[in-house]
DNA sequence: ACATATTAAGAACGATCGTTCTTTATTTCA
DNA sequence: TGAAATAAAGAACGATCGTTCTTAATATGT
């Protein structure tokens, strides 16, 4: 008997992501989130919740499409420092043609949300640790087949990967010269040795 | 003629700092403000004009204080590796006793305000040179004491390790493990070789 | 084909936003 | 000491916020 929904939702969390991602949460109204994925006002309330949940719900697509698209590479069993290399390299290139021009995702809701205590920080964290996870896969790949220096610890040097991205989304996001940018990626994949 | 005025400037900016610092800029209201720093609403436009002016006045505050604080050390002729150590173990420090829980305020604000095209950003990439140079002035005095390995170059590591402290700074601010840390801050200085 | 359930569109609601205005109190100079 | 000028306090304004409600259109099961 019902009428069925006219809009794809996923369509829909995909431009509700591009704003959300663009201008954080805080920024983004309601009214600017219908006028951009096309649906009404109450449209997006009857299919995701409130503002806090539609949020939530961009942040699972992310993790989902764009974080897994960064980061899928780095955790095959066959990673190895090409990844690495690659990761790093195509952020200078995307850097470079604005495509990163937002920063990351994960590292700007980590910024806003800050300790919240709910669902936000805890997928925060989630997906810091599947960044953590990721890099640690590749180096430990690339160590056993000989291709970075014997004295670097996995586990260490993952998570000081990942904070180099946090940073380097960070200094992307507010503009900063991609020969500044160019730098940081240097300096960071020399210390594969 | 004039009624004097009653609070202290340099102090109510430090309050609206603590606030802007703990919740960003659009989560804070100029009566939170107002609240927090014991200045009547119209007191704080008539001393600091209106609410992006007054963020941008805590910036200021901030650059002058707290990063200067953090800063200086690196900044001083006879910085090295000491002065290097002893920030990245500060920091390590800080998010242990809870005192770096807000992260840098500098990387919060290039986050929540991206490319603004105004005074904001031009302060956000001001501040972000300096860390950089500030970095790379201990690099190049450690070197030139044979303090670090002969083969880091100062220019690209010092953004690198600049990019390192923002990235550090979402970490915390969003309650990572000190565990997580403090590998950051290993693998950081294991840099210095 | 009609009744019904659900949609889309957007008007409307109360709260809160940034900002200004009004009022009252206070201090200094002539 | 009285007049002028500014400070403080907070009420008030229009705009916009998140959210809900009303209305009208549409698609389905019998």
């Amino acid at each position: 008997m019902p009428r069925t929904r006219e809009f794809d939702e996923e369509e829909a969390l995909g431009r509700a992501l591009t704003l959300f991602w663009e201008k954080g949460f805080a920024d983004t109204s309601m009214r600017d989130l219908a006028k951009h994925t096309g649906v009404a006002n109450a449209g997006l309330y009857q299919a995701f919740g409130d503002k806090a949940q539609l949020y939530e719900a961009a942040l699972r697509q992310y993790a989902r499409t764009q974080n897994h698209a960064f980061f899928g590479p780095l955790e095959s069993r066959h990673a190895g420092r090409a990844e690495l290399e690659a990761f790093f390299k195509s952020i200078l290139g995307a850097a470079r043609d604005g495509s990163f021009c937002n920063g990351c995702f994960i590292a700007n809701t980590a910024v806003e949300f800050g300790e919240d205590g709910g669902v936000i920080t805890e997928m925060v964290g989630q997906n810091m640790r599947r960044h953590g996870k990721a890099f640690r896969n590749a180096l430990r790949n690339a160590q056993s087949h000989g291709e970075i220096a014997e004295d670097v610890d996995p586990k260490t040097l993952g998570a000081s990967l990942a904070a180099s991205f946090y940073g380097l989304s960070a200094m992307v996001r507010s503009r900063a010269p991609v020969a500044m940018i160019a730098d940081v990626v240097d300096a960071t994949l020399k210390q594969l040795g």
